[in-house]
This record gives C-alpha cells, sequence and structure tokens, in this order.
DNA sequence: CCAATTTTGATGTACGTAAATCAAAAAATC
DNA sequence: GATTTTTTGATTTACGTACATCAAAATTGG
C-alpha cells in the first residue's frame, strides 16, 4: 500500500499540520523538522497523489495558447487541434485560451506576454518569434516561476522548458538527402520554394538542406530560394516561372506552406519533364498530390501530438512533476504514398 | 463550474442516492427515474470526474503484458519500457505484470489468456499470435467484458479493442518503395532477409514489399527469402552467402531481427560493391551502421510508444472512457542518418 | 385493503490531500 | 524570568465520488 501524509506524519514523528507546511512549501517549520519529514518522505519513498491533491485544491490549469494570425492550413490544423483540446478540457481540468498575435511581430508578442503575466495563468504555449526581446521576456518570466514551452517554432537559447515541436534543421537535411537520393545519379539544379527566410523555421530548414546538399549531393546546384509568403498564389506565379525559365531544374524543395499554388504548376508542367519533389506539411492538397506522383515525400509534424505534448509539459511543470522526454519529443514524419495515416 | 452529482440530483428532483444507481449501473430504479436522471445529465453536460471516483474506488488497473520469450533486441527494449511504466505504476494507479509465453506457441497463449481471466485483471496486451485458437478464445474474454489490446503484432478478425503497433503492410510498401527510388534506374536483384515466415508481422512486412516491387519497380527481382531466425548468427552466414554467390544483388531488405550478421556480412562485402540496404528496428548497431552508410535507411516502431499506448488504451477502456484515436496510432518512424532521435 | 416487494431518500463514512483555525508548546529576545 | 515570537499539534472542513445502511415511500400482488 501506498504511504500516505499519515504515515509520513507518524514515521517523522509530527502532527499531519506539519507535514502539510514541508509539502507545500508554508512557513514555519524549523529546520530540523523540516529535515524530519523530508527524511521520513524518502525512507517511506512517498508519492503525493496528484488526483487527490487537485480534488481538494479544486485545481484547474488555466493555460494560453499564443498563436501568429496566419492564414495557411498548417495554422488552420493547429488551431483546430486546439479546439479539440479544449472540448476535453473538462475531463483534463485545462481552462484554455488562445490568443493571436500578429505574425513576426516581437513587439506585439511581448506585449503579450507581459499582459498574461499579470493575470497569471498556468502555463504558456507559444509560437514563438525569434527576437532578442521576445527571449529576455521569456527568460524573466520564467525566472519568475511561469512555465513556458514553445510550440512548433522554438526560442533558442531562452529558458522556456520545452519545445513541443521537431528539429526543422534535421528536417532540412533529411529533405535534401531524400532528394538526393531519389534523384540518384542525375544532375541539375533544386528550386526552393519557402514561406519567409524571415521565419526561423524556414531559415533552420534551409540550413539543414543546403548543408546536406553541398556534402553529399555536389552535382545537384541549390537556386535562389523563392520566397512564397506562404501564399499559394505567390507560390504558383514563382514556381512556374521558374521552370519556364529554368530547364535543368530536376527537384523541388518546398520547406513551408502555400503549397497548392506549387502543385497546381507542377501539374501545369508535368508533361515537359519529371521532377523530384519533396514538400512539408501534410494537408488535403500534398496528400492527394502523394498519391497521384506530384510530389515523392512529404516531411510532416503532427500538430496534435504538438498541442497535446504542449498541455502535458505544462500540467507537469505547474506540479512539478517530471516528464517522459521520449513521449514530448515531436518527431519528423516522413510520408511517402504506402505510410499515409 | 463542473456540474456535480449533487447538481444532478436537484435537476433531476431525485436523492444523491439515485443518481449514484444509475451512474454506477446499479438495480433498484425505476426506468422513469433513470430517464429522469439520465436527461439531467445530459443537459447539464455532467461529466464524472474520474479522479475523484478513482480516489473513492481505491482504484487500481491490475495490468497483464504478455510476451513471447524470444531473445532479441526489440523484445529487450519492449521488456525495457515495459519496465518503465512499472516504475511509473505509482503515479499512474497501474499494477503491471508481465507473463512469458513461449513463441509460435498459440496453445500456450491460449492456456495464459484462461488462466488470467481466472484472476480478473483490468486488461490485457498481448503480443498476439495468429491462430484461429487464439482468435477464439480472445473473443471470448472480450464478450466476457475483458479489455484486451495487441501489441506489435495483430490478431486480425479478432474483436481485440485496439491495436498497439504499426501497419506492417505499410512497413513493407514503405520499404519497397524506398529501396526503388534509392537504386533509381539501376537494375538487379534484391535479397529480402527475414525473421520466419512463420510470424504474421514478417509475412505482412513481406507480401507489402512484394506488391509495390512488382508494381512499380519490375526491373528489381526479389530473390527467395532468406529466413534467419533473428538470429545474428545465421543472419550473417545466409547474407555473406548470397552476396557471394549472386554478383547481381544491388539492394537489400531486413525486415526481421538479427541485424548484427546482416551489418558484419555487409561490411566484409563493402570494397566489392554499392548496396543499398534498408532494414526494420532502431538499435545500437542498426544505428551505428545508418550513420557509417552500411544501412541507407531503417524503419522503426517505438516499443515506448507502443507500451504507453497500450496502457493509455486499457485504462480508458477499463473506465468506459474514450480513446483519442490520432494519439494512439502507432506511427511508422523512417530514419535516414539525419533524423535520427 | 393489507401485505409483500420494489423503489427512493437521507445520511454517514471513506478515499488522500489542502487549507484554515486556534491552542499549546518551544524557542528567541530583552 | 517574563515577554514576544516562532513553531508545532489537534482538529475541522472541503473537494467529488463511491458505497453501505436503514428508514420511508411508492408500487405491486393477492
Amino acid at each position: 500500500m501506498r504511504p500516505t501524509v499519515h504515515d509520513i506524519a507518524a514515521a517523522a514523528g509530527v502532527s499531519l499540520a506539519t507535514v502539510d507546511r514541508v509539502l507545500n512549501r508554508r512557513p514555519g517549520v524549523r529546520h530540523v523538522t523540516r529535515e524530519k519529514v523530508e527524511t521520513a518522505i524518502r525512507e517511506l519513498g512517498y508519492i503525493r497523489d496528484v488526483a487527490a491533491a487537485n480534488l481538494a485544491k479544486g485545481r484547474t490549469y488555466p493555460l494560453v495558447f499564443i498563436l501568429p494570425a496566419s492564414d495557411n492550413s498548417f495554422m488552420h490544423g493547429l488551431n483546430g487541434e486546439i479546439r479539440q483540446a479544449i472540448l476535453r478540457s473538462a475531463a483534463e481540468r485545462t481552462d484554455i485560451r488562445t490568443v493571436e498575435v500578429s505574425a513576426f511581430d516581437p513587439a506585439a508578442l511581448v506585449a503579450v506576454l507581459e499582459e498574461l503575466s499579470r493575470e497569471k495563468p498556468c502555463g504558456v504555449a507559444m509560437v514563438a518569434t525569434d527576437a532578442p526581446e521576445v527571449r529576455a521576456t521569456v527568460d524573466r518570466l520564467v525566472h519568475a516561476g511561469f512555465p513556458i514551452v514553445t510550440l512548433v517554432s522554438d526560442l533558442t537559447g531562452s529558458l522556456r522548458h520545452h519545445y513541443a515541436g521537431v528539429d526543422n534543421i534535421a528536417a532540412g537535411r533529411t529533405a535534401a538527402r531524400l532528394l538526393g537520393r531519389f534523384l540518384g545519379p542525375r544532375k541539375g539544379e533544386i528550386a526552393v520554394l519557402a514561406g519567409s527566410m524571415l521565419v526561423r523555421d524556414h531559415r533552420e530548414r534551409l540550413e539543414g538542406f543546403t548543408a546536406v546538399m553541398a556534402e553529399e549531393f555536389p552535382e545537384l546546384a541549390i537556386l535562389p530560394v523563392l520566397e512564397g509568403r506562404d501564399d499559394p498564389e505567390i507560390a504558383h506565379m514563382l514556381v512556374a516561372d521558374a521552370l519556364a525559365r529554368n530547364a535543368g531544374i530536376v527537384g523541388v524543395y518546398s520547406l513551408g506552406a502555400g503549397n497548392r499554388g506549387l502543385i497546381r504548376a507542377l501539374k501545369e508542367k508535368a508533361v515537359d519533364r519529371t521532377l523530384t519533389v519533396i514538400a512539408h506539411e501534410l494537408t488535403t492538397h500534398t496528400r492527394a498530390a502523394l498519391i497521384d506522383n506530384t510530389i515523392d515525400a512529404i516531411l510532416n509534424q503532427d500538430a496534435g501530438h504538438e498541442v497535446r505534448s504542449a498541455i502535458r509539459v505544462l500540467k507537469a511543470k505547474a506540479d512539478g512533476l517530471p516528464v517522459i522526454d521520449a513521449q514530448e519529443r515531436i518527431r519528423l514524419d516522413i510520408f511517402l504514398k504506402d505510410n499515409l495515416p
């Protein structure tokens, strides 16, 4: 039978009230007494019953998700997953709210963080914009005892407790190797379509991609990056134009959103040549394109996993409990047409 | 504020005791009264506080894992993950026990299931051996109200509540496409190393592999399957022999265990030719081989995820709660040297 | 209509912890 | 040594549910 607070009290030779004071870091316990209790806790292997504690406290977990106001299908999907989580909140004692912040606007993000810190949620999950002032604010809040996790996009070098997202450098490297291997002995040029080089994820993917390309597939030349602003129309225009101008393109890596436009451009050119294409994010459009061979592989991060992981980690941090690292690692999914979910 | 049993009682105009009888399916409630209570529950959107209920019941979840007594690194890993889960059992109210059954022995498995059904655990996770008598026993136990999930290896057509494992046909198909695409225009023969064709997982992987090979890469011929019995020594012998005899081999698909032997054979022949190799299960050996380019890709199922998923599903079934399907889908991991965890 | 039976209500205790109160004891201060 | 301050104990209530008991009411059968 699991030891309870009563057992601790008996073993330490103190009262229940004192054990409670020690457990909940309440003042008014002499150092030696505190030691006695802590020894008893260790010796009996006492583990606080979190469920009972939460019941007694009437605890809920007010959580805030800070999301950029970007209108692309990945962010829509992420929003959808958060809504799913909100539906589960009764059972999970969570109380989830989302806040939209204009994208790539460090000042706005800092302002929201400041405001949140006043209303004291028990955790914040944020799609980070990588800027020094954001890092400074996050560090300050973490120091003040706020659990903060980054979602999808990390804030490197900050004190955030956890990052619920994929390793984008590894993603870029993986894309490069897949593309290089799929192309085999073929030589030629590679078009890269990104959303914006101002976004950290995209920069990192490109970084990984170019590194492996340079190291391992020197016969493939990377063309200047096309910045499609995650917009299907712009993406279509840029890709169609690049394909028309440049007959030597043998592969395409799309590391951002706006794949609808990319796919349209590819289909228009399908008769001319066979391209090998790697894209990010599994959506209705990319899925269809993978099935009809317009795209050869899709790299994906599972937004649902990211949201659930962020919630689990924030709850655990709020309770001072450990997390299972392997469980919270967000994996890079590689989808070929054969292993689609 | 979440409604409680008191609110339900008040809304339905009955006493707490009656609400309790309805909620816990105790007898002694007239049909009309039961309806009234159920209406109130629906209208107030009452959700039972599982934590409080478990506290009151002093509930624990006695779970049993039935594993084959196979001595390969995947099963060792699985065992390790179960031990990890056992360490967490205090916090999760689980009480986990493992039972070893001689591998590929339907009669032994049935006997263990029969015996378990007498001691009434609240759930069973089993690595299934695919046989009619096992299926029949499982169906009977499920009918009797036992939550049962299959682990790693499924029992198709049975009534098991859930399968915590990967889709092995999809895995085989994925391996074929990767191998085919990596080889590109090269023609030649493909060696397939399996554990045993008596194991369902292996049969399914081979089935998916040959299907895609035949459909999409007809210029690659699959050699007769080498059955290495998941034993490194035998695998080494078989692969070394095949490579020595057959100069036309351009690719290898290892769909079972015993990869240590495979890797040794590959390294011995490394000077002769460049082979493209796809193997299953990420272990120390396959990881090292992936990094030094002996293996080109590894397909993996995460044993930790499988174990945790099985536990979550069994607990949910025992409590009659829903599961989040997307969360419990075990994904096929594809590792290149760039996205290793 | 009475008796037997079923259904319902009222109430209390328990689960393990949190948190508050007030009194008592111990320690520190002057 | 008296006073103040700090520390500790004893006790109670609460969280939301489960479960048991006994009495009261309603329903059913004869």
